[in-house]
DNA sequence: AAAGAGTTTAACTAAATGGTTAAACCGAAA
DNA sequence: TTTCGGTTTAACCATTTAGTTAAACTCTTT
């Protein structure tokens, strides 16, 4: 049997499917532009993936997993909370960065097609107990008068938004503050600064 | 001549066209799903809007002038900034609630296709006297003490990230976060106050 | 009531697109 | 070196979709 470079043709279809899905989602996405990219024929990648369907449920999921992945950290529960965020921030900043259509990737899709998530979602629950730490993390150090009470949902939903919301309107950013390409690099790193600040400013007691 | 239901007909398109075009995008919008919608056959939509780029081109200025129209608000100095930003919050988020698919919608489209929305850009700079206005009203709030410092592009982007964002990715929070309907309503409800006072409290002087 | 302008429709076309098929190819084992 | 399994391709098919056409309709004006 020859298997010669399957994983090097299933390697290239999944880099190739993965950037053009990410970039212009499931519907703006053609068969054709993933054979091109991957250099193959697209007759190859019905061979691999059967359907396009197919062939996106595995590149969705991989986005999903990546993406939630980053959150990863947050449950290290060895970092007090004031720290956590500051990494945080600052981590899962460059990580968007460097991924800048996967957030909007996964949103658009998942609003599309919600029934694309609940798998995965229970995937996340497994984990639940990790959770639930976290949580008794944040209360001990409420209790201890380091952090004042708060709504950890909240403050989640806040700095992800914070941090992905700018990348994700990018072109739209850029183009109402009139910034070039090295000026949004800038507003960025300062940025980082500022969402750290102000999140911490309000959970830190004084 | 007969122009009976010109307007009739004509609305009917551009209101089905933009639900359609809002919930699915350009790509995964078929001009027989606005013609049905619309009550109306595939042709007459050609009729009144030459081509689908011709009648997307129309929705989306209309969907981008909406939601820059929703800033208005802020360039009236009138206001404290303090006043200015709790009332914006609320306002703001009432209105993106009642309008779930339209920041994604510009978003996405300006993502894929940036060229879209330069001209509507150069719309926003005629008005670009009041936005020195209220950088001018931010300054002197500074002066009297009534403010600290800030980069005012970064307290805007902040807003709006936590306004929009829990909306955009509205079935992803509510399945993360494992929320009902009515718990999505009250986290909204419960995230005003806290978003304003976050902003609030990182720009006031105490 | 006949003409005429604008409106609406059914039927059609051309191109794009997801998917299939059958043959060619290629490297390893017999 | 022949055979055989998995791999790759060219050519093809069926469906969908944006857009067109020509005829029918409707309302107003004369």
């Amino acid at each position: 049997m020859a298997e010669k470079n399957i994983e090097n043709t299933e390697e290239k279809i999944i880099e190739a499917a993965n950037s053009v899905f990410e970039k212009k989602g499931y519907d703006g996405t053609k068969m054709q532009e993933i054979a091109d990219k991957a250099g193959i024929n697209k007759a190859l990648l019905h061979y691999y993936f059967r359907s396009k369907d197919k062939l996106f449920e595995m590149i969705f999921g991989l986005a999903f997993r990546k993406l939630i992945g980053e959150l990863e950290f947050l449950f290290d529960t060895g970092i007090p909370v004031k720290d956590k965020i500051s990494i945080f921030v600052d981590k899962h900043t460059d990580f968007i960065g460097m991924n800048r259509h996967l957030p909007l990737f996964i949103i658009n899709e998942v609003n599309r097609r919600p029934e694309i998530f609940v798998k995965l979602l229970e995937g996340i629950y497994e984990k639940d107990n990790r959770l639930n730490k976290l949580l008794k993390q944040i209360d001990e150090e409420t209790k201890a008068g380091i952090l004042k009470p708060f709504d950890p949902r909240q403050i989640f939903l806040n700095i992800i938004a914070m941090n992905i919301f700018p990348f994700a309107a990018k072109p739209l950013v850029k183009g109402i503050l009139r910034m070039d390409e090295d000026d949004f690099g800038r507003f960025i790193a300062e940025r980082k600064k500022i969402v750290t600040e102000i999140i911490i400013n309000s959970i830190v007691k004084k």
